[in-house]
DNA sequence: TTTATTTGTTAAGCATTAATTAACACAAGA
DNA sequence: TCTTGTGTTAATTAATGCTTAACAAATAAA
């Protein structure tokens, strides 16, 4: 019996990664990366583990252990999808699935060091709230600075005008809820 | 180079079986199951899935990737205020401060080895968003059982009876949004 | 104690297969 | 046209997953 479905090839056309490019960041042939897409070939555990980091993802992704289902209030965290960043250096993921008919919306932010929201100030309706996870995040409201560091938070207006800095070393993960929804 | 550590031993051992009896479940030999504990071999990912369904467990499980960590807006880590614990080891904090006109609830949830919200299922209006920051949360909601690790994340109406447990052997922390607030 | 199960580990060999190279057809530009 | 990039497949090889068998050590039963 064999195993299909090495659910690579939509996780590498997300990537915008082609056989080659995927396979030479793995360090496999391209042939390889083939024939486990088309379900000819199982991956050792190894080269399958090189696969999941390759793509930014995992084991259990890659083998289809995620429970997909329409309105499905659980979300994993391998699973989460990613938004377009607003800014360089600004990822932002969906921490519910989509098609819900939210209130709320939970973000996370992974922002890279110095990245920022940029020189605008943002303004619009409803409210916000801030966790930082990790790092060192530089909060502007209304010309007040706010350093927020690892288990502080912020709850403010969205149209009281805001602007956010990374200004850790390393990356930082802060949780952001925003009502209303807006993607 | 050879993949050490697939985390079989720990699960067969609470499910208090041994090598054969294992072994019969999974339909390999015993010697291979020894072999896969000692890192001698890494088994296919055939066997492995096998494996993690014998143990009531996931692939993802087994090799390791889930272990795995006053009008104010802002409210520092060391100034958050607990809240009154409807449950012997389950403590929650505000996230945000006081006297604030909110449409949102942030609470902090940690909660000892094997506290839970109780017997009753709550049931109350609005929705809730929730996210583990660090251990293993076993919530039900209308009798299905989702288990959260760290980063994973919920989504539901509060009108869904919902319960909740800490199944993790340190204690689990859960950033918990509520809307409407009710604190 | 002696005997008998049951435990986990290892050696050796086999059979499976993961992975490679090479060549292939097709499409998109230059 | 020629070139470059895409994905797929055939054939071969090298690697290893898996087996059987025998092993020592621990526990249980006689």
């Amino acid at each position: 019996m064999k195993i299909v479905g090495i659910n690579v090839k939509n996780l590498r056309k997300e990537k915008d990664l082609s056989l080659r490019g995927l396979a030479s960041k793995v360090g496999v042939s391209a042939s390889l990366i083939s024939q486990l897409e088309t379900g000819k070939v199982a991956p050792s555990l190894e080269t399958l583990k090189k696969i999941a980091t390759a793509l930014d993802s995992t084991v259990s992704a890659l083998v289809g252990e995620n429970i997909v289902q329409t309105n499905n209030p659980f979300l994993r965290k391998a699973d989460r999808k990613s938004l377009n960043s607003l800014k360089e250096g600004v990822q932002m993921f969906l921490l519910t699935s989509k098609d819900y008919n939210k209130q709320m919306e939970p973000l996370l932010f992974k922002l890279d060091p110095k990245a920022s929201s940029g020189k605008a100030m943002y303004k619009h309706f409803g409210q916000e709230f801030v966790l930082i996870i990790k790092g060192t995040l530089e909060v502007m409201l209304n010309d007040v600075n706010y350093i927020l560091r690892k288990g502080d938070s912020l709850y403010f207006n969205s149209n009281t005008p805001h602007q956010f800095k990374n200004i850790d070393r390393g990356i930082t993960e802060a949780v952001w809820v925003v009502t209303p929804p807006t993607f």
